[in-house]
RNA sequence: UGACCUGUGGUGUAACUGGCAACACGUCUGACUCUGGAUCAGAAGAGUCCAGGUUCGAGCCCUGGCAGGUCAACCA
């Protein structure tokens, strides 16, 4: 399947000039280090393709790493969907499966190297003690009363709390930099913290746990990562991190950190925090709920691999902090299931048609074209008979100009059937119409007409007796603001769409999807792409709506 | 009253060591069509945050502003 040409972006041009420069060897070794401690989403996407797409184009390597130095959050659960998600996306990591957790000895090694050296202290204040006499960012922080502790003295106190002979916030181990940096992260940044919990990998074996800041630089340096690209927030780290690893380095490598800004959707909300506030909240249905812009949400939702990689390559790579418009990624979509999508015929509201002049207990098959994207894809036969569902929206009883479909009196095409013509509409007591009758002409039979009479419309439809009756879910934004997360004053969730999923039970479906699995894709002609959900039965087939179609008839009538 | 980062059509990105601001999405026309889809053809829309400066020439360089973002978790 062909995708876009690669763009390139400003850190390719920094590579290029790392490289010209003979830098690191000339290697080029990425890693994408998701924290396990929720579902993937579309912003770790960009990441993934970013990361991972450096190393093709250089002929290097990506790395998965997670970091997993709070064992508070992470659990086993997300380090498997990661995976999951980043091998659906299309990436391999081949035999390069990482943990932070993996240094954990290391890392202690290193905070005993730096005591050793003087270069880091035990802190017996509290949090809110350390915390203020941080300072501000506009003023300089105090040096705590535990800094010029003896190297002795910090050398039995960490052990011991390693040891786990203190309770957890009674001390802290911190790197002795400069409580007058106008940098935050310089002033003594805590390294070690006494934590006795659970960890997914290493039990209970540590009474204390690395920070992440602590862990994450000298991670990338072990792991011989030459590029180190992370999001915006973390440029006032860089310092920190090229700290740490000044007094690790023994030779001229070194990674080389490069900040790009995250991606932002407009409608959604991106960050983990609140994705996890919709789940344990029960906003959604879970992690892969198909409204979530999570890996496996747009996977259910009918997303496919090449539509995301595509996405991320067109919305590039830079330092502004923007706001992407959804619209580029269901484009996206549409314009890679377009091109393979199976075309099926479905009808979503029912209308029931007769065709009066159609033989009873007759039925015939007949010829339609899979995906005329494709002829490659090859034809189906699609059965016919007295009896069909149309959509109630292809017919009006007394139509505005403009509308091309079903009206009394009218001919239309049914798409690759015959040509019909309303003849008679049958209403309930309340007015409501309930049934068409229409007479058909047997010399249209496939959809042409041999008189070369020409027909405003080609409506889908299904025969009411083949019929594969199914529930179809029409998904909607989560959010009716475009920037949910981003007002001080509202709560995110205030803006949560009430009608972001729609149930359709009484659907009506060509005999064709009874053969489906799962996440199979299809174009329901003239309304969408759809695809099976996991939620499916053999007495109903649960479909998704992933994307509709474009529709201009529906969008002149909006502008109404 | 700090440090760091960022300012290019509505949105997202381009523009090689200065050389007529380009592309995609979106929008709007029209053509074609057995999907009001797709496709094709075309249009509108920015003079590059502002003000100076250097230069034959500045989105790119310099100076000074302005605006936005990030940083004060024993989170990552």
């Amino acid at each position: 399947m062909k995708e876009q040409p690669k763009k390139v972006n400003f850190i390719h041009l920094q590579i290029d000039e790392d490289l010209k420069q003979g830098k690191n060897n000339e290697r080029v070794h990425t890693r994408f280090p998701p924290e396990p401690n929720g579902y993937l989403h579309i912003g770790h996407a960009k990441s993934i393709c970013l990361n991972f797409g450096i190393a093709k184009k250089y002929g290097g390597k990506c790395n998965l790493r997670f970091d997993d130095t709070n064992p508070s959050k992470e659990e086993t659960e997300y380090v498997e969907s990661i995976q999951e998600d980043v091998r659906w996306l299309g990436f391999d990591w081949e035999d390069r499966l990482f943990y932070a957790s993996d240094y954990f000895e290391k890392l202690h090694g290193f905070a005993i190297q730096l005591i050793k050296e003087g270069k880091a202290y035990v802190d017996d204040q509290n949090s809110e003690t350390i915390s203020n006499q941080k300072g501000t960012p506009t003023r300089p922080g105090t040096e705590s009363p535990f800094r010029d502790r003896s190297i002795e003295e910090n050398l039995d106190l960490f052990m011991r709390m390693t040891a786990g002979e203190f309770d957890e916030g009674s001390k802290v181990l911190r790197a002795k930099i400069n409580m007058a940096s106008p940098n935050m992260h310089m002033r003594d940044p805590i390294i070690y913290r006494i934590m006795k919990a659970h960890h997914h990998r290493t039990g209970d074996k540590w009474k204390v746990y690395p920070m992440y800041d602590f862990a994450h630089g000298q991670s990338d340096y072990w792991e011989g990562i030459t590029h180190s690209i992370c999001t915006l927030e973390f440029e006032v780290h860089r310092p920190l991190y090229d700290w740490f690893v000044d007094q690790l380095q023994d030779s001229d490598y070194r990674p080389r950190q490069i900040e790009f800004a995250r991606l932002n959707l407009t409608y959604t909300v991106m960050s983990k925090r609140k994705l996890l506030e919709l789940v344990k909240d029960k906003h959604v249905n879970g992690w892969d709920d198909p409204r979530m812009p999570t890996i496996s949400g747009f996977r259910r939702r009918g997303y496919t691999p090449e539509s995301i990689r595509n996405f991320s390559d067109r919305i590039g790579v830079t330092k502004v902090d923007g706001m992407i418009d959804v619209s580029l990624l269901e484009y996206s979509v549409r314009e890679h299931l377009n091109r393979t999508a199976q075309r099926v015929m479905g009808v979503l509201n029912p209308l029931k048609v007769v065709i009066t002049n159609y033989p009873e207990n007759e039925s015939e098959e007949l010829e339609a074209i899979n995906n005329p994207e494709d002829p490659g894809m090859g034809t189906r036969k699609v059965p016919f008979s007295r009896e069909l569902y149309i959509e109630r929206d292809d017919f009006m009883e007394e139509p505005p100009r403009k509308f091309f479909r079903l009206a009394p009196g009218r001919e239309v095409r049914l798409r690759y059937a015959y040509f019909v013509t309303c003849t008679k509409v049958i209403k309930d007591e309340n007015g409501e119409i309930v049934e068409l009758h229409c007479t058909y002409d047997p010399v249209s039979k496939g959809g042409n007409s041999p008189d070369g009479r020409k027909v405003k419309a080609t409506l889908h439809w299904v025969s009411a007796i083949h019929a594969v009756r199914s529930e179809v879910r029409l998904y909607d934004r989560l959010f009716s603001d475009e920037d949910p997360g981003g007002h001080k004053d509202v709560d995110f969730k205030d803006f949560m769409n009430p009608d972001s999923l729609k149930v359709l039970n009484e659907c009506y479906l060509e005999p064709f999807v009874r053969e489906s699995k799962p996440l199979d894709h299809f174009q329901f002609e003239r309304l969408g792409y759809f695809n099976l959900d996991y939620d499916s039965t053999t007495e109903l087939p649960v479909f998704n709506r992933t994307v509709p179609l474009r529709d201009s008839w529906a969008r002149a009538q909006n502008k109404k």
